[in-house]
RNA sequence: GGAUUAUUGUGCG
């Protein structure tokens, strides 16, 4: 509760209160949480220390969702090395099987810091060496990976994998990532087609990230008509409320076409 | 029964 709430301290001070002699002993979960409280902070080396303590001093043995955690702690913090070093120890030194969730956590890690090509490769690798089956999450961690670093086309080329599949559809959060991918790299007029086909191809309903990310990839190319327009359509068509950022990505759009007096 | 993974803007750090 305290990690969710942007409280590691808290987190950290009730876990140390827990080494007094008539405490109840902490045992993997807990552990588990205040690793977990460590990553919304970006404090990846009290992450690892907390996964050191819990055998050092009380021969608690990390389970798969604890390292987890631990490699999500050093993704968000932009440690890629770290996170994969961890991957290496859970099955070298601790004899676990990395999940599903491991392998979307490492990827998540290296699109953070724009390794997209080991993100690429260990998206594979997770398949062809472990077995395991790439998710949804899986799917749109890769395309975010492959947008954050500029690749476009690789990141079309993934959601186009999805619907060549089986039994694994997208969802709005990947179409999400494929719009920004495509606004990041100046596609906009891909983007404005990837809002509508998850719609008209997915049955999916856009939500305020899909709005966002169209509008921001119509802006930063100048496109403000087509900008405002869609700041009428998701509130008429779809119910939902431009915030800040739907705003600031309009005044982006503004600003760079000169229309300052419309910003 | 309780802990883990994905998506949006600007600026600053």
């Amino acid at each position: 509760a305290c990690g969710k709430a942007g409280q590691c301290e808290k987190a950290l001070s009730l876990l140390r209160k827990m080494h007094d002699a008539h405490s109840p002993r902490p045992d993997v979960i807990i552990y588990g949480a205040a690793i977990s409280a460590c990553e919304e902070a970006g404090q990846w080396e009290e992450a690892l220390l907390l996964l050191g303590e819990m055998h050092s001093m009380y021969g608690l043995h990390p389970n798969v969702i604890t390292y987890n955690s631990a490699i999500s702690a050093c993704g968000k913090a932009g440690k890629w090395e770290k996170a994969l070093s961890l991957l290496e120890d859970m099955r070298s030194v601790h004899g676990l099987n990395p999940d599903v969730i491991t392998f979307n956590a490492v990827i998540s890690a290296y699109g953070r810091a724009k390794q997209w090509r080991r993100a690429l490769f260990l998206f594979r690798k997770m398949h062809s060496v472990y077995g395991l089956i790439p998710d949804v999450i899986t799917y749109s961690t890769a395309i975010d990976a492959c947008g954050k670093a500029g690749q476009w086309e690789k990141a079309l080329s993934l959601l186009g994998e999805m619907h060549s599949g089986h039994g694994l559809s997208p969802n709005i959060v990947t179409y999400n990532a494929a719009i920004s991918a495509c606004g990041r790299a100046g596609q906009w007029k891909n983007a404005l087609l990837l809002l509508r086909g998850a719609c008209s191809i997915d049955g999916l309903s856009p939500d305020e990230f899909t709005y966002n990310s169209a509008i921001d990839a119509c802006g930063k190319e100048g496109r403000w008509e087509e900008a405002l327009s869609l700041i009428g359509e998701m509130q008429s068509v779809y119910g939902l409320c431009p915030d800040v950022v739907t705003f600031n990505s309009a005044i982006d759009a503004l600003g760079k076409a000169g229309q300052w007096k419309r910003a």
